[in-house]
Parts: structure tokens; C-alpha cells; sequence
DNA sequence: GCTAGCCTACGAAAGTTTTCGTTGTGCTAC
DNA sequence: GTAGCACAACGAAAACTTTCGTAGGCTAGC
């Protein structure tokens, strides 16, 4: 499971695609060395979270997990620690916390309905 | 922002409402020892996140913060964090860890319902 | 060739979280 | 009273995460 560290840099990653250190640190914002963030990503690789290919001088990042599974694993996860098993409450939790726009909540809704035409599926 | 085994305590003061270390530790069904979760709950209680009351000759403790309240931090820390803020990415990675009841969808649908006359109201 | 600038590598330190052993206290039953 | 039991308190160690200083390598320009 990524850490509160590991998961900023994936997430600019995943919004990347592919990047260099350099590139990750600058767009992180962080007020932290440049070595950190090098640092992090070095762990991150050995841990198997991170692939690492040359390019020119320098090494070019990426994640090698693709971002759907480590999503999925991390929601998992809080929704059975904190929330009982419910997404409704995470759902909810989610929104208090940063409200979404109709549009958003209609594309929930859509998501929903793709759920329910699997369930039909299978029943 | 509790930790991961906080988070399991507090988990289990929600469901309990307030209970002594004893009942939490069973509950916990964690393969660590007794003193391993007082002490985390003695902590805790220095953060603020619970509170201790006094109960013949043992302590009684509950959550300090609203069950609601944690769980939209969290939820929100999350969104922001792993899901670059979009609800529906984040119920769509919870869904496929956990596949809902349609009951539970639809529980859901009522829920995001209340959240459009809500918008409604205000505009 | 030498210097400046950018990069990687490494190791250690600082910070946190998690764990547990030991000790002291109060209560109960004998 | 005292042995046994359950609990609280404390301190320290272990494990893990996060940070950074320093050193070494490569390239481009002078």
C-alpha cells in the first residue's frame, strides 16, 4: 500500500504519464529537497511500484501499476477500515467534503446504472 | 489525520459507541498484545481524538469527533489526494473492490436525489 | 582541460508509528 | 493478610517513512 508520499508522486504521474524526477519534484510543489523526492522514487522502484527506463542523461519514471488497480486497492481499503463496508458512507463522506457539481452527480448516475445492467447480467 | 491502527480503534469505538481497552483489544481480534492497544488509545487521547471517563476501576473511552465528521476528512484527504477530486472515480474504485447489493445502489441513488434538491435550493 | 550545471547514488539522520516488557495499583477470594 | 488477577502507566525499542547532505558522474561552453 502507497504511502502518503508515494501516492502525491503517483499521482502526478498518473497525470503525467511518464516523467523524470525532476519533472515530478517541480510539479509536486513541495517545499523539499530535489534529492527527496529522488530519493522516494528510488524506493518506490525497488518496491515495485515505479518502473525506470534511460533517456538521454537522465532515467524516465512511471508507474507500473496501472492507476485503476491501485485506486481500486486503496478505496478497498479505507472503505472496509473506516466505513463499514458502505460506500454510500464513503460516498457521502466525499461529497460533504468537497460537494461536486450537477453534472458529476450525473455521471454517478450513469456509473450506477452501468453497475445495475451488470448485476442483470449475472442474475 | 488518524493512522491506520487509530483508525481501526476508532472504527470499533463507532460501532461500540464507548467501550474499555478491553472490549476494543477483543473486538480488534489483532494478534498484538493488550498493552500495544491501551497504549495507542492513551495516545489518542493526548491528540484529542478520544475521550476517557471513568467507570468502576477501569477507563471508558469513546470518540471525541463525530463519526461524520472523521470520515469526511478522510473521504476529502482521499479525493483529493488519489482521485484527483472526482467523487465518481472515487465510488467506482470502492464499487469494484466491493461489489454493492442493488439495494445499496439504490441507496445510493436516493442519497445523490437529496444532494441535487439541495443544489436546487441554493440556486 | 577546466568549470558550471544537472543528474544519480548512497548513507545517515530525523520524525512517526507501532509494538511490547516491566512495574505499580486496586480488588477479590481464600 | 496475601496470592492471584485485571488493569493502567511508563519507558524504550523496533519498524517504517521522510528528509537531506555529500559525493561522484556526465555534458556543454569557455
Amino acid at each position: 500500500m502507497p504511502t502518503a508520499a508515494e501516492l502525491d508522486i503517483l499521482a502526478v504521474l498518473w497525470r503525467l504519464g511518464a516523467a523524470t524526477v525532476r519533472e515530478v519534484h517541480d510539479e509536486l510543489g513541495k517545499d523539499n529537497r530535489y534529492t527527496t523526492t529522488l530519493k522516494t522514487m528510488q524506493l518506490m522502484t525497488e518496491k515495485g511500484l515505479l518502473t525506470r527506463s534511460e533517456r538521454f542523461g537522465s532515467h524516465v519514471y512511471q508507474a507500473s501499476v496501472p492507476k485503476e488497480q491501485t485506486q481500486r486497492q486503496i478505496a478497498g481499503d479505507l472503505l472496509k477500515r473506516a466505513f463499514g463496508g458502505s460506500a454510500r458512507s464513503l460516498l457521502l463522506g466525499a461529497l460533504a467534503a468537497q460537494p461536486a457539481s450537477r453534472k458529476e452527480l450525473d455521471e454517478i448516475r450513469v456509473m450506477l446504472d452501468s453497475f445495475d445492467r451488470e448485476k442483470g447480467k449475472s442474475s
